[in-house]
DNA sequence: CCACGGATTGGCT
DNA sequence: GCCAATCCGTGGA
């Protein structure tokens, strides 16, 4: 699909910089997970950052706890929680040890592994039409992938779950706003995505 | 110990 | 557009 020569793992040094700056970058990269032979891998198109030490919204915001300790390790790292009683959503861990940033991912267009991801969404494939619906909101990104508590903390560095370097977006094709669904902190515009990309989850 | 509510989704009015 | 579903982390008693 791409030239060998970009294609290759985010390494650690990628992660462990400023949360705004590696939250803008993720943008084009590309998230992979093997399971087994499978692999499911798409397209980062939308993210979200969150800072605990100044951003009320942040789960971080309240202190290290069993949940969000991840948070406070060194970047690279995956924070994946559970919400509503129903939905896992992902975050990677970035900034250096002891600083509680992480960039949830919102919305990812898929490269590989569409039928896996069609069964793990709907139970079974999809119509064409549909593709549309399979990894357009944080909630879908991890039901698609399979993504649940048991990869809560995994080293993005390793080889399970690992993120392909891409070319960096330009600045001109991202759009950046206020972040979706929360309630506190509504004023930060850390959210950032992929102009006119169609599996962005709101406009 | 217990009550509250959420970084969402999908179905119904 | 509105709202119920449905766990479990968190914080107050």
């Amino acid at each position: 699909m791409n030239p060998d020569f970009y294609v290759k793992k985010l390494k650690r040094n990628f992660y462990t910089r400023d949360l705004q700056i590696v939250a803008k970058e993720l943008l084009g990269k590309i998230l992979v997970k093997k399971d087994g032979k499978a692999i499911l891998s798409g397209k980062i198109v939308e993210v979200e950052a969150y800072d605990g030490d100044i951003d009320e919204a942040s789960h971080a915001f309240t202190g290290k706890t069993e949940r969000t300790k991840i948070m406070f390790n060194e970047g690279g790292y995956f924070y994946v929680y559970f919400t509503y009683g129903a939905h896992y959503c992902c975050n990677v861990v970035t900034g250096k040890k002891g600083r509680g940033t992480a960039v949830l991912i919102r919305a990812i267009e898929p490269v590989e592994g569409i039928s896996s991801m069609s069964k793990n969404r709907f139970g079974n494939m999809i119509d064409e039409k549909d593709k549309i619906k399979l990894t357009n909101g944080p909630g879908k990104v991890c039901k698609a992938f399979g993504i649940s508590k048991e990869h809560y903390g995994v080293d993005l560095t390793g080889e399970n779950i690992f993120i392909l370097n891409m070319p960096k977006i330009k600045d001109d094709e991202i759009v950046i706003t206020k972040r979706v669904g929360i309630k506190k902190s509504m004023d930060l515009a850390w959210r950032y995505y992929i102009k006119n990309n169609p599996y962005v989850s709101k406009k």
